[in-house]
DNA sequence: TCTTGTGAAAGGCTTCACAGCT
DNA sequence: AGCTGTGAAGCCTTTCACAAGA
């Protein structure tokens, strides 16, 4: 649901002589996990901490032991048993993984409150992503530098993914506009899109799309605040801890 | 995953003796694609539309119609044979599943960049969702005024959440202090925080946390990117199209 | 004839439990 | 003795396919 779809042929189970790209199949759900794992593992490393136990590694990053188990062999699995999980190597192997070893140009198309936001938030820049284009039709911001970069108009949406080569893209634009910007941007090349308006995007299969959606997820917050007020007594041991991330 | 916990009795298959709170478990891949329905069955409201069928509604929502009838039956389902839902009383009962028929008060905590294009978006203030507070410890920040709630220090927090009776709080604050600001929101009794820093939280049994991570999902699609780059020749029909939301 | 509601099948993800290696 | 890697079971979610109803 929250993913891109790649279309797949029906039928045809069990790769018949047409299955020519085997490519290991990391699951969709353990590479949402990869990034959080990462997270950890990079701190570890900091910290100068040589190898981490399954047990270890998920309880700080709140999933059960042998997922994470699980999660780390289909990436070929690089632990000792009686041991654990060398971190270095870990951290060198996820980050190929999910090919953070090359620096991905993005373009952000919409410069408002959360496109600003977006420009200036640390996070991504530091990990090998890099801004090579923040777009807006407004001819105000026409210029203005955010964060080291200026706004350009949206006429050169092409002309910047082209030359940059950029493959991911972030939209903040208005509702209205961003099924229109994202068809500009597929046709351009992009293949990867980071949607934060509140619309169903309709795109080519092959292109990948993942939605952040925030009065959808405050509406789900609010599903389950309502449920503890009438339903009210939640079973379960009320002393239990849970990690979410 | 992604939410918080509810414990739940294993076994006993349709409500014995002991099913005192039967709710009727609606299961939390539905309750996550109930705000996309009603986005789109809000605007067909306001079209004027009388009925719609689970193939239109479906395919506006880029789900399949099997599914849609199939979440839409856990709500009890107000569809007719032969004919589709009435759209008014599906929003009804949509939104009064999400718990949107009241008002819910929240607190924002970090008023930095994100935090405050958080409160500046207009998105959930229309929808039932409402600033009760913006908290920040920043005394350069305090009394300002954004979207027309005044930034007050963090000590205020506890007071805020008790006189407006929050249940809900957003999290944009800086990654090292986050757990600490998440122990006082559930102490003060936030039952549902929707957290923006890139950090693992640790919560009580009974509280729900969302997490959106901006470059974990920026990684997520990098992991895709480059899969595209060598891989290559995605299979499936190249002219399909699809539905990411 | 058209469309819902749902058994039943299929698929995917998570967890248990333990064999196997260090 | 300790911890990984993984069959196998269990659970959750999605999809098919069709009976039932308007």
């Amino acid at each position: 649901m929250q993913d891109g779809t790649t279309a797949r042929a029906p039928g045809d189970p069990l790769g018949s002589a047409a299955d020519i790209s085997v490519r290991s199949v990391v699951p969709e759900a353990t590479v949402a996990r990869l990034p959080v794992y990462l997270r950890t593992l990079r701190s570890l490393e900091e910290q100068g901490t040589p190898t981490v136990s399954s047990v270890e590694l998920a309880s700080s990053t709140g999933v059960n032991p042998a997922q994470l188990r699980r999660d780390l062999s289909y990436l070929g699995s690089y632990g000792t048993r009686g041991v654990g999980y060398p971190v270095d190597d870990l951290v060198a192997h996820v980050s190929r993984e999910l090919g953070l070893t090359q620096d991905w140009p993005i373009v952000i198309v919409g410069v408002g409150n959360l496109g600003q936001a977006l420009a200036k938030y640390g996070g991504f820049r530091s990990r090998g992503f890099r801004i090579a284009g923040l777009l807006d039709p407004d001819p105000r911001l026409l210029g203005v530098s955010i964060a080291g970069t200026s706004v350009r108009p949206v006429e050169d949406l092409e002309a910047v993914v082209e030359s940059d080569a950029v493959s991911i893209g972030l939209l903040a634009t208005p509702a209205e506009v961003t099924q229109a910007v994202t068809d500009r941007l597929v046709a351009a090349g992009i293949t990867s899109i980071l949607n934060f308006a509140p619309v169903v995007l309709t795109v080519p299969a092959g292109v990948h799309v993942r939605q952040v959606d925030l009065s959808r997820e405050l509406q789900i917050l609010a599903f389950h605040a309502q449920r503890r007020q009438d339903g009210s007594a939640e079973l379960g041991a009320p002393e239990a801890q849970v990690r979410a991330g």
